[in-house]
DNA sequence: TATCTCACG
DNA sequence: ACGTACGTGAGATAA
């Protein structure tokens, strides 16, 4: 018979990390009352998957008592300095109870012990009843408690994500058993327990030292034969704290329990009670997965509650004739499509509100009625809508030319947090707290079956819906924006620029498909040409695009010394072929396959793909996106279009103008980022040589490299300073920047050492940029775009710091982009009031695109250069360098 | 769907 | 002691 099972949880360590897995998704995760429930919901998938994975008899849920244990008797200030529990995650505690009681387990928690100890306790007494045991935290400490009986699964992210400790896997980890743990930690302390350990001992000496002394007393009986070192001295000085720190590590494992095995044997679960309480906490999906034979379907109460049914009228023809619409009239109007290429995009309906009243149809071709068309380009009449530019560029699709949008709730919705950054408006809904609207792949599923709904009550509610929440939460994102100053952002930058791009993205860029089908028949030969010398050198066929494959081929069988790893095995990456180039000539070979095929397959194939019928390609810019208030490209990418290499910058000959005399015609800013920094920073030194037009990049090696004069600086000194410079924008790091420039981590460190001294306000402002992010808990650019950064409190070093170089980074690339959207809107008003035909057609991050007939080239050589040099005014100057060609690639 | 790799600023 | 440059999108492979 199998061996009885008993499972025992660290309820606080996993309600924790439940709490932290979702805690992004807080504000989403309320019931009607206003309870926070990620935690309780997080816990419950996590019940789940373990219960199904061990399929335990017995089962115990052991939870922290009080605020003091017998540990701060031996030590005051055990888990002193840590933070207390946020009030969000403990009001969350008893339900997780409650939740327990109702599944038929077992919960324990007794004084002045931690849940630990009874998991400890346990552990000695099922292994003693033969029980096959396993343990459930989110604290390694509990690893101590792994045998050839006892697993220890330790959550390794979030909570769903468990790693299994036997004693192999901790002699692989930690080099030490599960019993040396315990020595190991009193050696090394632990900062999150707050007690200290032996100085400078972390967790790789004292695995070595444990391995070789086997237990802590047993180190101090030998310390004396140690030969003398600074390590000798401090483990004497340090005995004390080792010796207490062993008493705080071990775990109690016969805590003075009140409870037995027999007392948490599971339980039948009491359906009644575990319903109502999914209907209190509002989970919807674990209510319906009670009813899996289907019989009456719990309606959930809460969201019957608090979706008052909007009500609404199908517009019929006739209808039409009767608006009643006058000029200052705001109407809001929602245009319905089926995926995300709005261009292509089949039509799902539309819904409008006019005069209090909302129509909706499947039909949008009565969009084209007259009435109804005029109204929607009339510019004086007002509307709100949820995403300007996909309405826009829809509405276009319907030979309507939108006019009068004024207010978007995406966009709103995006400049206040774009933390969590969706563009379903069910989510944005929710996260504003109203739970009236469902999410598009509720309503027209995803994947495969993506459809439109046949129920036109289905469909209409959830158009109808919509323009309800739109209006209903108009208010209180226009009073936030505010609150943020952020309302000329919003007003006088995104909201135009949306329009900007609608008429780039409708006019689109024409690409010749017979130059990539040209480009194609040549690397096509290449790539066969390069793969039989890769087959002879490898002396088999395989896959080259394979990682695994090709790691196989140059490691295991080639014998090759593997540089990197990966999660999955060996990296084959440039980096590591380019160290590798010298062992043998297929590595050279491998890297100009690679080179090539990918030119072929992103470029040239992916391009024919998606030229559309007028011969052009139309990208979709995704305004709503990323973190610092870029712009982002796709369907197909423009921004990412080759430039580095001879053969990539051949996709280029594709991207012509739309008359076959004309021009491409190409601007980008110069040094824009560094500017910015100039900027931001006020640094004296560098503001003096961006005015005097120094090369900034040789200005900067004169200075670090302590040179008289810019005439002495050599190439190479002039590209390490440029490295330099790049790094100070994202967050430098000695590593980073010594990895960058493949020289030693000391060598970088002196350079950014003279960096800083020469531009001491530079350092200043990376200081601050810091501090202001963990007052305030965002990062601001000059026009007040925001990114919040909770990471910037984080225990976890490497999470910390890379909030903290994001905080440094963010408002320089989101200034950046700030500064090229005024520039963009700018143009576009130029072009229209000089009733140009020049289109104004890509925008990759500092760069401008241009469509330009022959006749009007000398005039945009002028416009443009002036228009984005001149986009803002700062304490130095923005310089744009130009050209054009007649096609992108002459362009330069 | 996740992972790796590589294209851009 | 640890592991790190900032921001993106897309294709191929392998699960």
């Amino acid at each position: 018979m199998a061996d009885k099972k008993l499972l025992l949880i660290d309820g606080n360590s996993v309600a924790f990390r439940a709490f932290y897995a979702l805690y992004r998704q807080l504000e989403n995760f309320r019931n009607p009352e206003g309870l926070h429930t990620n935690a309780i919901y997080t816990f419950k998938n996590m019940l789940d998957v373990v219960l199904n994975d061990v399929e335990p008899d017995h089962v115990l849920v052991a939870f922290d008592a009080g605020k003091t244990t017998f540990r701060n008797k031996m030590y005051a200030d055990y888990k002193g300095g840590r933070q207390k529990t946020p009030s969000e995650l403990s009001e969350q505690l008893p339900y997780i109870q409650e939740l327990l009681h109702d599944l038929g387990l077992s919960t324990y928690e007794l004084d002045n012990y931690e849940a630990d100890d009874i998991i400890g306790t346990f552990v000695t007494i099922g292994e003693k009843e033969g029980f096959k045991v396993t343990v459930v935290t989110g604290d390694k400490d509990l690893t101590q408690l792994a045998s050839p009986q006892t697993t220890v699964m330790v959550t390794k992210s979030g909570v769903l994500n468990l790693e299994a400790y036997t004693p192999e896997h901790m002699k692989k980890v930690n080099g030490v058993t599960p019993t040396e743990f315990i020595d190991m930690k009193a050696l090394m302390g632990d900062n999150s327990d707050n007690y200290p350990g032996v100085t400078k001992i972390g967790p790789k000496k004292a695995s070595q030292l444990i391995q070789e002394y086997g237990t802590v007393e047993n180190l101090y009986d030998h310390v004396d034969d140690m030969k003398p070192s600074k390590m000798k001295e401090n483990l004497i000085n340090d005995k004390d704290k080792a010796l207490l720190g062993k008493k705080l590590a071990t775990i109690d494992r016969h805590a003075p329990l009140t409870i037995g095995i027999d007392d948490v044997k599971r339980r039948p679960i009491d359906y009644q009670k575990l319903r109502r309480f999914y209907e209190k906490m509002n989970f919807r999906k674990f209510l319906s997965e009670l009813n899996p034979d289907g019989e009456s379907q719990p309606q959930d109460q809460s969201e019957k509650a608090n979706a008052k049914a909007v009500a609404f009228t199908e517009l019929k023809e006739n209808d039409i004739n009767n608006f009643a619409i006058t000029d200052g009239q705001t109407i809001t109007f929602y245009l319905g499509m089926l995926g995300a290429n709005y261009h292509l995009a089949k039509f799902v309906g539309f819904a409008l509100k006019i005069d209090q009243k909302i129509f909706v149809s499947r039909n949008v071709d009565l969009l084209k009625e007259a009435k109804l068309k005029s109204m929607l380009e009339d510019k004086q009449i007002t509307k709100n809508v949820f995403d300007l530019k996909r309405t826009t560029v829809g509405l276009n699709r319907l030979g309507i030319h939108a006019r009068g949008i004024d207010y978007d709730m995406l966009l709103a919705s995006y400049l206040i947090n774009n933390e969590n950054n969706s563009d379903d408006m069910g989510e944005i809904c929710r996260m504003y707290g109203d739970n009236s609207v469902k999410s598009d792949y509720d309503v027209y599923g995803k994947g495969k079956s993506v459809h439109i709904p046949e129920d036109d009550q289905v469909l209409f509610n959830h158009l109808a819906g919509k323009i309800a929440a739109i209006e209903n939460l108009k208010e209180t994102l226009l009073a936030k924006l505010k609150e943020h100053e952020q309302d000329d952002l919003y007003a006088n930058i995104e909201i135009p620029v949306a329009r900007v791009l609608s008429v780039m993205e409708i006019n689109g860029i024409k690409v010749q498909a017979n130059t990539l089908t040209e480009l194609q028949d040549e690397f096509a030969v290449d790539l066969k040409k390069m793969e039989q010398q890769i087959y002879h050198e490898a002396g088999e066929e395989f896959n080259i695009n394979s990682p695994k494959q090709l790691g196989h081929i140059l490691f295991e069988k080639m014998g090759l010394k593997p540089i990197k790893k990966t999660k999955t095995g060996y990296s084959t990456s440039v980096d590591v072929l380019n160290q590798l180039k010298d062992e043998n000539p297929i590595i050279e070979q491998i890297l100009t396959y690679r080179q090539i095929a990918k030119i072929q397959s992103t470029y040239v194939n992916g391009l024919l793909d998606v030229i559309q019928k007028d011969g052009r390609v139309h990208t979709r810019y995704l305004q709503t996106l990323t973190a610092t208030g870029r712009l982002s490209s796709v369907d197909p990418n423009l921004q990412n279009i080759p430039t580095r290499t001879e053969e990539g910058k051949q996709i280029r000959k594709a991207f012509v103008p739309s008359e076959p005399d004309g021009y491409i015609f190409s601007c980008d800013y110069s040094q824009i980022e560094l500017r910015v920094l100039a900027q931001v920073s006020g640094d004296e030194q560098m503001q003096e040589a961006f005015r005097t037009g120094y090369d900034i990049h040789a200005h900067t090696a004169m200075r670090i490299f302590h040179l008289k004069s810019t005439d002495d600086v050599t190439p190479l000194m002039r590209r390490r300073a440029k490295a330099v410079n790049f790094g100070i924008v994202y967050g430098i790091s000695d590593y980073g920047l010594s990895k960058n420039l493949n020289i030693g981590r000391k060598k970088a460190k002196e350079f950014i050492d003279n960096y800083f001294e020469q531009y001491p306000q530079v350092k200043e402002y990376m200081n601050k940029a810091v501090q202001v992010a963990r007052e305030k808990g965002y990062a601001e650019t000059i026009m007040h775009r925001r990114r919040y950064l909770p990471d910037i409190h984080a225990k976890n070093y490497n999470v910390r710091s890379f909030a903290e170089r994001t905080a440094i980074n963010s408002p320089i690339q989101g200034s950046a982009a700030d500064i090229i959207k005024i520039a963009m809107i700018n143009m576009q008003k130029k072009l229209d009031d000089m009733h140009l035909k020049t289109k104004m057609v890509v925008q990759v991050h500092d760069e401008l695109i241009f469509d330009v007939p022959k006749d009007e080239l000398e005039t945009i050589k002028k416009i443009v250069p002036e228009v984005m040099q001149s986009a803002v005014r700062l304490d130095i100057p923005l310089v744009a360098d130009s050209g054009y060609g007649h096609n992108w690639f002459d362009a330069k």
